[in-house]
DNA sequence: CGGGATCACACGGGAATACGTGGTCTCTCA
DNA sequence: TGAGAGACCACGTATTCCCGTGTGATCCCG
């Protein structure tokens, strides 16, 4: 899959006696192409959830912060929260990674973990958590978004494009 | 028919026992065109479909929407929605895809699929399921387009009315 | 215009490979 | 010396490759 740019799909996988877990092959894949082998995880504001990036992508966020505002009280805040707040997990050469129990206890997870992409990162959650935040955001983006997916960019002239939706 | 720039017409094609499935030599002669061998498959807002992309079209989605307001929660969950609930469906050298018991059971197909092109999509549903998507929509089109493809020049109107399957 | 040869494509199956998973062994550091 | 981390190995299953076959479509030439 040469230039795959984002993380997607969701990978259940499972955690061993000592806390390993085998990371996607994609994902894997599509970190080692940004650097190194490994992954920066902090807690998503979101509950139950961590988020997990090529440290490229971290040190990028907090970087385009810092340009438009150095000093501000926010900016300091969100240093703290992403580099305090981070886990540096290095895999090793089957590709696998470790996650503490404190990690494993953060999402509530004791011998199965869910590998959702979601673009430019991608989520470490329990099943159960995952098949609810999938759930609520294809909700959410239906109601508020309906048609986003709809509005392509290249509209197609005379066909069916307009329709409104089925299913009822 | 080279440079096609949309898919269009219906396939009905056979998933054999380790379900892989063939790609309609048109759609995957577009799909490649695009970039990679493989396509994006994420369920529809319509009950029993499948729609899938080429990535880029997918990526395009969301980078449009994330220029214009990338903070937002709406972008957020369509991001976790659109790439969350993807599957990445790479084909072989024969241009085949595998279908995973979840995405058959999420279709509800056991033994065949229609591909149902669609501008610059397409749709994964059972054959029956075709029959009423394009069956609603034909006549939703007469009532609120009444005199679209009329009024058209060039459109050809076999290619939108008509619509048994393509293939045998 | 017809009828045979050729080609493209969908489909099946066996063989090779990748990947997830479990275990062991060693090295390190407290 | 014991606990934990990391490297290394081994295995089974699932995925991918690769080749063969049939059938329908296309081309070609009389």
């Amino acid at each position: 899959m040469p230039g795959a740019n984002y993380f997607s799909g969701s990978f259940t996988h499972r955690i061993d006696g000592k806390g390993r877990v085998s990371i996607p092959a994609r994902f894997r894949a599509l970190l080692e192409e940004q650097g190194d082998s490994e992954m920066m995880v902090i807690p998503s504001y979101k509950d139950g959830v961590m988020e997990a990036f090529p440290r490229r992508v971290l040190e990028g966020i907090f970087e385009r912060l810092e340009e438009k505002d150095p000093q501000s009280e926010e900016v300091e805040d969100l240093a703290t929260y992403l580099f305090g707040g981070a886990n540096t997990l290095s895999f090793d050469k089957d590709g696998r990674v470790v996650l503490s129990p404190e990690l494993q206890e953060a999402i509530g997870v004791t011998d199965q973990v869910v590998f959702m992409g979601r673009a430019d990162r991608f989520y470490l959650l329990s099943p159960e958590r995952s098949r609810e935040v999938l759930e609520a955001a294809r909700i959410r983006s239906r109601e508020k978004h309906r048609g986003a997916l709809a509005r392509s960019r290249r509209a197609p002239q005379v066909q069916v494009t307009s329709l409104p939706d089925e299913d009822a």
